[in-house]
DNA sequence: TCTATATTCAACATATCGGTTGATCAAGGG
DNA sequence: CCCTTGATCAACCGATATGTTGAATATAGA
């Protein structure tokens, strides 16, 4: 299950915020309203509404309603298709170092 | 081992970019010089040689001294350190969703 | 219905980003 | 000692990001 181009901008992108980042980790505790997410910051709520559409854009969150509230929520999915994305290249560079590791054995071995 | 949050602003901000991602990707299969990085775009190499740069200061690749080359290599420890911090998260909210199943499950066998 | 609360929209200022061109620096090879 | 090659620095430009304030919208509740 993998991500368009441009949802991964968007996805990393979001990340990239502290406020964002933040937002993540208090989300990860249960949904929360835009005003219950803008308590930490020292920041107005029009900016933190903004933040909040930037992770919803992104596909990182997902809002619902409940009344005039518009609680949001995590997307576990979602950040579990960037985790994918990065292991495969790290995963990869691991392999090639213990590949070279162990070329470098063998040519030890033959020296001696 | 965890890094700071300044360090993760300029880590994930770097993946949020097409270019810088798909030079992970290249050097996930051996390290690359400036120029080699710079072939699959249309782009100068003034311009390339600046992404790398924001990957060099996010800590996703180092770079080493061939001559007058300076090849680029991708760093898996910082890799991780980024799948760890979206795991951190993703796992806590996977966990919350089972915990809210299991609880669904048990009021509506009171239910019946 | 009137008012308060939750959220968003619009317009604006400022900063950063990603690209360009042109100049510069550093190392190698004839 | 030149000249080429690899890479970077500096100045500039247009687009985008992040914050502000003020107005608008929508639902709740007396």
């Amino acid at each position: 299950m993998s991500v368009d181009d441009a949802q991964l901008d968007r996805a990393f992108t979001a990340l990239g915020d502290p406020v964002r980042r933040a937002m993540i980790a208090r989300l990860s505790r249960g949904p929360a309203t835009v005003n219950e997410l803008a308590e930490p910051f020292p920041i107005t709520k029009q900016a933190v509404s903004r933040h909040i559409q930037v992770l919803e854009t992104a596909g990182l969150i997902t809002r619902t309603r409940d009344g005039q509230r518009r609680p949001c929520h995590l997307v576990p999915a979602a950040l579990e298709a960037l985790t994918s994305w990065i292991d495969e290249y790290r995963l990869e560079t691991e392999r090639r170092f213990r590949r070279m590791d162990a070329l470098l054995q063998t040519v030890q071995e033959q020296e001696q």
